[in-house]
DNA sequence: AGCTTTCCCTGATTGC
DNA sequence: TGCAATCAGGGAAAGC
């Protein structure tokens, strides 16, 4: 489940191996992956483009293209984009594959096949992919206590349910929701609208520090990437919370709770991140 | 506008 | 051994 930290190591271990290399051909194997224009048209006017800078904006990459044309890609669930050499063996679930002009090819492989991409035109608006309804990036100066109170002030839902809404902030997915509340000490089922200045502050300050360290530990190398089939980031040993419910919390000792918030597995420490009292 | 529900997908796991 | 039910979850869309 690539969040903004495992996007970001994507961004950096995919950039250097494609920027510059020309587009051979585009091979769909799965035409459901492209959201727009129709995968025949996505083939034909990608095919002899060139490979430009790649940026990342919330869990959404963006591969330029030289003409200023675009790809955009969201990874959702199971995406993985790998770069391989020529004659690498095709894993399953190889949905699209652009073979490049020395003989390597970047490939999408998607078991569950969430993921999609977009082509949008130079100079083309985007009213498409979603990248306009973003919040700010988390290590935008944007994104500070006085905006973060202001979004959680006018909700009701639990505290995690507005960190996983991408229109509050853009990039945070489950696994550093729990890590995010754990560092602050927030119980993951407050109320948004109940946390204190001083809650709101922490979380402000340890979102980002959170998927800052996350991001340094998911440095790679294009060998060790390839190796991984692109999955290097599903070793979760760095996780304080995330996956250790019912283990001892790392501060006190006591046994993790998992619960269920908004849908999704959640995990946190009852005594830690205390749930609201009524002093409060 | 905010919130809830449903849907999209496949592999791993569990139950009979 | 085999088959069905359940779970995992990011985000779009529809309905309240």
């Amino acid at each position: 489940m690539p969040e903004l930290p495992e996007v970001e190591a994507v961004k950096r271990v995919v950039e250097p191996q494609i920027r510059g290399r020309r587009i051979q051909r585009v091979t769909a194997h799965n035409p459901k992956v492209i959201a727009r224009p129709g995968a025949e048209e996505f083939c034909r006017l990608v095919q002899g483009q060139t490979f430009s800078t790649v940026d990342r904006r919330g869990k959404f990459l963006t591969l330029h293209l030289e003409s200023g044309d675009r790809f955009v890609l969201h990874l959702r669930m199971t995406g993985n984009l790998l770069p391989t050499p020529g004659g690498h063996p095709q894993e399953k679930h190889t949905h699209l594959v652009f073979t490049l002009d020395d003989g390597s090819e970047l490939r999408y492989i998607d078991l569950r096949r969430f993921g999609r991409f977009w082509l949008l035109r130079a100079g083309e608006e985007d009213c498409f992919t979603g990248i306009d309804r973003l919040g700010p990036e988390p290590f935008d100066p944007a994104f500070d206590a006085a905006y973060l109170a202001g979004q959680l002030a006018r909700r009701k839902r639990a505290v995690k349910e507005c960190l996983l809404d991408q229109s509050i902030v853009a990039g945070i997915g489950n696994i550093y929701a729990d890590e995010s509340l754990f560092a602050a000490r927030i119980c993951p089922t407050r109320p948004a609208n109940t946390l204190t200045q001083e809650e709101v502050a922490r979380l402000a300050r340890q979102i980002p520090a959170i998927l800052r360290a996350a991001i340094q530990g998911k440095e790679t190398s294009p060998e060790e990437y390839l190796a991984s089939g692109g999955r290097n980031y599903r070793g979760s040993s760095f996780f304080q919370v995330y996956g250790h419910g019912g283990e001892p919390c790392p501060a006190c000792g006591a046994p993790l709770c998992r619960t269920v918030i908004g849908g999704r597995s959640s995990v946190y420490c009852p005594c830690c991140q205390l749930p609201l009292t009524k002093e409060r």
